[in-house]
RNA sequence: GCGCGAUUAGCUCAGUUGGUAGAGCAACUCAUUUACACUGAGAAGGUCGGGGGUUCAAGUCCCUCAUCGCGCACCA
């Protein structure tokens, strides 16, 4: 056999580090990501079924770890499978200021760098510290975002914090502030002492604790016994509510207690009846402390009580004497504690499993005050809505079939979460974020897209929830509140929304809520979660465990290409998949399986003289077309199902145990001793079932399929027509 | 307390509408320069978490229990 005339490349094995970024460079300079060059240079049709995703912008703090490269490559794979479709596709980028998050990683290093504090250097000048950190994780994130492969149109870039998006949320807020929809409200929220900021509910950890849980009275005279963990509030009380039906405590209801000396607190004790009291939790009587508990704040108000704030946001106690005041309230309770026993008050103490309330980003442990903050109320009857509530339409979105959420049993997830939804908590007491559009001068109060005109206005000093600017991210990327803005009239609603499920409320409620009221429509159509990523144990990524493996150093060690099966293979919807470097070496290795069957068919079809005008098979050949063609069906269908998992294995599984291991070997004897239409059918054969492998597996693996692509000989060998003279794979259509 | 998911080979997972269990990795035996050692051939490995039921037939449907994980609520 002569030595073959093949690309030299090919005579090494396959070198994922020499290939992919040059790939890259190619995809970029094509213009194929964005779908405007796609239409021009004619290999999308304008008239095109479109499809449309954006990326869950990665947040603006840190670099990327195995959950944003799980997203990239799940997104990339439909994106290129809808791209080599003929579809007309978008895939939008961006990044998210992720406001407490990022505010208090700069607070930290600042802290740690400078011993500073933010208040030493002003808003204004702590504001460019974090907007230069976050331009530089910006540029870190989106780079490894490159590596992996990832076909976003970078034209269309976007940022949850910049001018576009900053309009779009102005816009957002002015619109339901006139329709009553936000209101400035006095009441018990989520206080992060750490943070200095309220959260939303949502953005509470329970964290389960060991706790002391105290049972006593307040005096040796009171008649009735309370428990509580949190004694150090108890200075707070106003009241004791008992059930309505519970017999022991009938009689008191009514009355007052002054109980004079309470740890150096004079308290005033009303007994109240009230249906929210279990009977027999506990005493069956509950101290009410209408400024530090929501329950409470709910009871007192039924009952006409005083509310008594007794802890400040430095999560210190502002009452009593030398003892407690100005104590923080973990010390408080001991002293309390300690006092109850002295005084023979303390009846009884025992051990508890207790959930704690902590913030999600900074872990400090939430302390529920009084306090004036912003909200979006959930139950108001919308009137251009049909007097539907927010709720409501969340609830129809997903009720009506509008949006399928794949898999379907996070839609009861969904809706449960929707049942128990109370008013959202948009303001923040931190300095990074969108602004919110309000004034006050005096008592007078102004909403509006830009600062009022006249002297005296002072602008509202708090920001919004991060998780409000990317409720808008379906349409504020695409140029809404423009609703003439082509991209926003071609591409909403979005086609599909891929991300894991722990952000199911944070962001895809968020995006239904604004979408569906700003808009009028849903902000996607499909909902397809994904799963956490563990290590091989089945254990959490963490940096403190040191599980964690870093995608870029698994990308440079074995391709992009083994990286992406590796985090497609075995990964159902809504299910935690677990990674292992065992697993990437078996897809590296496929790498250069592919590469070495390249090899094998472009060197031994070439000296092969091809019959074009009769294209004919052999017997044996037409049963491996047909088998071929049912398999594309097969892995057609279940792309369009999103079964990518089934797919990619199904592609590996021809390649190596049928094509190379029983097809390749047999072919051999066929090129030895064959006659010439044998070896011309098999030839043709072996050229147009790996141009096939490549297309299929293209989305899986982009790199090394353009890599081998570009070296096929496939016009020439097929159509008799000029070598090279081919699009990109990224580009060509998928097979049938 | 309410709800959800998982339990299949040593490990990671498939298993479509019920028809006597599959793949990858690992381990084992053989092949020794082959398109590819980042390889090939072969063999081995499972009473499908336990129990009960429906059915001619159950990994698959129903009930129940157990273990692990998760969400929500409670958390006086």
């Amino acid at each position: 056999m002569n030595e073959p005339n093949i690309d030299s490349k090919l005579l090494k094995p396959y070198d994922p580090k020499e290939t992919e970024d040059r790939i890259y460079k190619i995809w970029e300079e094509s213009g194929f990501f964005n779908p405007d060059v796609c239409i021009e240079k004619g290999v999308t049709d304008k008239d095109a079924e479109v499809f449309s995703m954006v990326l869950p912008p990665p947040n603006v703090t840190g670099t990327l770890h195995l959950g944003h490269a799980a997203t990239l490559t799940i997104e990339d794979i439909m994106t290129r499978f809808a791209r080599m479709q003929g579809k007309r596709t978008l895939w939008l980028p961006g990044t998210d200021h992720a406001a407490i998050a990022t505010q208090s990683k700069v607070e930290k290093i600042l802290e740690k760098e400078e011993g500073k504090r933010k208040t030493d250097l002003g808003r204004e000048e702590f504001l460019k510290r974090v907007n230069k950190f976050a331009q530089e994780s910006h540029d870190t994130i989106i780079n490894q975002s490159k590596k992996m492969g990832a076909s976003l149109d970078w034209s269309r870039e976007a940022f949850t914090l910049d001018e576009k998006r900053n309009f779009a949320v102005r816009t957002a807020f002015k619109k339901m502030y006139n329709d009553g929809l936000i209101y400035r409200g006095h009441r018990i929220v989520n206080w992060d002492p750490k943070g200095q900021t309220v959260i939303s509910d949502d953005e509470i950890v329970y964290e389960e604790r060991k706790a002391k849980f105290y049972t006593f009275k307040y005096s040796k005279d009171f008649p009735i016994s309370i428990s509580t963990t949190r004694p150090e509030t108890k200075v707070g009380d106003v009241a004791v509510a008992v059930n309505p039906t519970d017999e022991r405590y009938k009689e008191y209801v009514g009355r007052t207690y002054i109980i004079e000396d309470f740890c150096g607190v004079k308290l005033e004790i009303k007994i109240v009846a009230d249906d929210a009291v279990e009977k027999d939790f506990g005493t069956g009587a509950l101290g009410v402390t209408p400024a530090h508990s929501q329950i409470d704040a709910e009871i007192a108000a039924r009952h006409g009580l005083p509310t008594k704030q007794v802890i400040n946001e430095f999560a210190k106690m502002t009452v009593g004497d030398e003892r407690i005041l100005n104590k923080k309230t973990t010390e408080a309770r001991l002293v309390i504690a300690e006092w109850l026993k002295n005084e023979g008050l303390l009846e009884k103490e025992e051990d508890v499993d207790q959930n704690i309330s902590t913030a999600e980003r900074t872990g400090g442990i939430i302390e529920p005050l009084p306090k004036l903050q912003w909200f979006i109320n959930v139950n108001k009857p919308i009137e251009d809505k049909n007097n539907k509530t927010l709720k409501e339409l969340m609830l129809d979105a997903v009720r009506n079939k509008g949006i399928n959420i794949i898999p379907d049993r996070f839609e009861k997830i969904y809706f449960n979460w929707i049942e128990n939804l109370r008013d959202w908590c948009i303001s923040r007491q931190i300095w990074y974020g969108h602004r919110i559009p309000v004034w006050y001068k005096g008592k007078e109060i102004y909403c509006g897209l830009e600062a009022p005109k006249e002297e005296g206005w002072i602008q509202d000093e708090d920001t919004l929830d991060t998780w409000f600017s990317s409720g808008l991210w379906t349409f504020s990327t695409l140029g809404w509140p423009d609703l003439n803005s082509p991209d926003f009239k071609t591409y909403h609603p979005t086609t599909i929304i891929e991300t894991g499920y722990d952000i199911i409320f944070f962001w895809i409620a968020r995006m239904i809520l604004m979408s569906t009221y700003l808009v009028g429509t849903v902000p996607f159509k499909t909902v397809y979660l994904h799963g956490i990523i563990r290590d091989a144990q089945g254990r959490k990524m963490s940096k403190s465990l040191g599980n964690s493996l870093d995608p870029l150093e698994l990308t440079k060690k074995y391709g992009a290409d083994a990286a992406r099966m590796s985090l497609v293979i075995g990964t159902g919807p809504g299910n935690d998949s677990k990674m292992s470097e065992d697993k990437i070496r078996a897809y590296k290795n496929y790498a250069n399986k592919l590469w070495n069957i390249t090899r094998f068919v472009l060197s031994s079809t070439e000296g092969i003289k091809f019959n074009n005008k009769f294209k004919e098979y052999s017997e044996k050949d037409t049963e491996l077309i047909k088998e071929r063609y049912e398999l594309i069906i097969e892995v057609t269908k279940e792309m369009e199902e999103y079964k990518f998992y089934l797919v990619g294995d199904k592609i590996y599984q021809y390649t190596w145990s049928r094509f190379a291991d029983v097809i390749l070997e047999e072919s051999k004897e066929i090129f030895q001793n064959g006659n010439d239409i044998d070896k011309n059918s098999r030839a043709q054969f072996l050229l147009e079932t790996l141009a096939d492998i490549l297309k299929i597996l293209h989305p899986f693996m982009p790199f090394v399929t353009e890599e081998i692509w570009s070296m096929m000989p496939v016009r020439n060998a097929l159509a008799g027509g000029p070598i090279n003279n081919k699009r990109l794979l990224m580009v060509e259509k998928w097979p049938n």
